[in-house]
DNA sequence: CCTTGGCTACTCATATTTGAGCAGTCGTGT
DNA sequence: ACACGACTGCTCAAATATGAGTAGCCAAGG
């Protein structure tokens, strides 16, 4: 399952016709920063190799004044079948994907107690800090929300509390954490 | 942050000199699929870059009878400097990481009501057996298990009950979904 | 006997991502 | 006038990930 190429084929599915930049603002304009991250690099990427693929077509390209020259694309039918199938891929995927963060505790062999905390407060702020916004966005939706859009932000807010309280436990074991590996360090 | 990176450097600061295949053996019997799920293409690929990089370096070759020989890589101190620095990085990301079940919905505009229930049964049928892995693994903690194995686990769990609760409330609004994305079909 | 499956270690081609960069345009201020 | 930052579109080299494959070994089943 590519992400890059399901975000691509969705939205020319959607909105039709359209070129590489345009899909960049379309995600930001629609807070798509939840679900997906696609940056330049692997955005034109997909849509070289989708294109000879043959899984989008090259319509034509336009020129505004003198900026850039740039390419709309259409989605085939072809494409559409391979968009069916990385959805149908998308949802069976249902196991949790790792964490970054488990990983450095499990790494954290040595690591002052109170570096610890210092990071476990920077994240509780920055996790607060967006759920705050995901609060406020349930209260004024912006135009256009479908049922699909609510359903992911819904998502996000519950996955967030999740986090908090889970933050909320390390906090309380910090201090057992540190011990354990300073005991490890020397059997 | 290079996850891959982070688990190498963690793991052989962690357990001292090790070889390749030694290090994903470790860490399947760590259960560590939780938080890392290095293949070995990528695993291989950075042990070479690490030790061009000067981050590890290849202490020797052995071989076991006819087996393939294999090459042991210890940490150097250039690499305990950058564990420190990848594991700061990993404390540091603290958004939540897009989830593609997410981008699938978002981009669902046609999709058959009972086809989604379906993959959601799917999902739900899943992360309940591993919710269930989780409770038996909290009552009978493997041997070595370090409070950073606990806090992990825990870390799971809440995971897991957070997306079962969203689960039940797509199911919900299952419904609604469907009528949405007839509506903008024809407008 | 012999085939199936799984382990041991690692390689390799190809796909994909990353992160910086380019070259022009616009608006705002100084 | 001119410097600043932000936007418009896209490119490119280098890093990383993927997935299959290699080659020999060992154990169990039919």
């Amino acid at each position: 399952m590519n992400p890059t190429r399901l975000f691509v084929l969705g939205a020319l599915a959607k909105r039709g016709p359209m070129y590489g930049h345009q899909l960049r603002r379309g995600a930001r304009l629609d807070r798509a920063d939840l679900w997906s991250d696609v940056r330049p690099g692997s955005l034109y990427g997909a849509l070289h190799r989708l294109a000879a693929g043959g899984l989008i077509e090259a319509l034509r390209t336009e020129q505004d004044g003198r900026l850039p020259a740039r390419t709309v694309y259409a989605i085939t039918g072809e494409g559409r079948r391979e968009l069916k199938a990385l959805r149908a891929e998308a949802f069976q995927e249902a196991g949790l994907r790792p964490d970054p963060v488990d990983l450095a505790l499990a790494m954290g062999g040595d690591l002052d107690e109170d570096i610890l905390r210092g990071y476990l407060d920077d994240r509780i702020r920055l996790l607060s800090a967006q759920a705050a916004r995901f609060a406020r966005q349930r209260d004024q939706a912006w135009p256009d929300q479908t049922v699909a859009d609510d359903l992911v932000a819904e998502h996000a807010r519950l996955r967030i509390e999740a986090e908090l309280a889970w933050h909320q436990v390390v906090l309380d074991r910090a201090g057992k954490l540190a011990d354990d590996s300073e005991h490890r360090g020397l059997p």
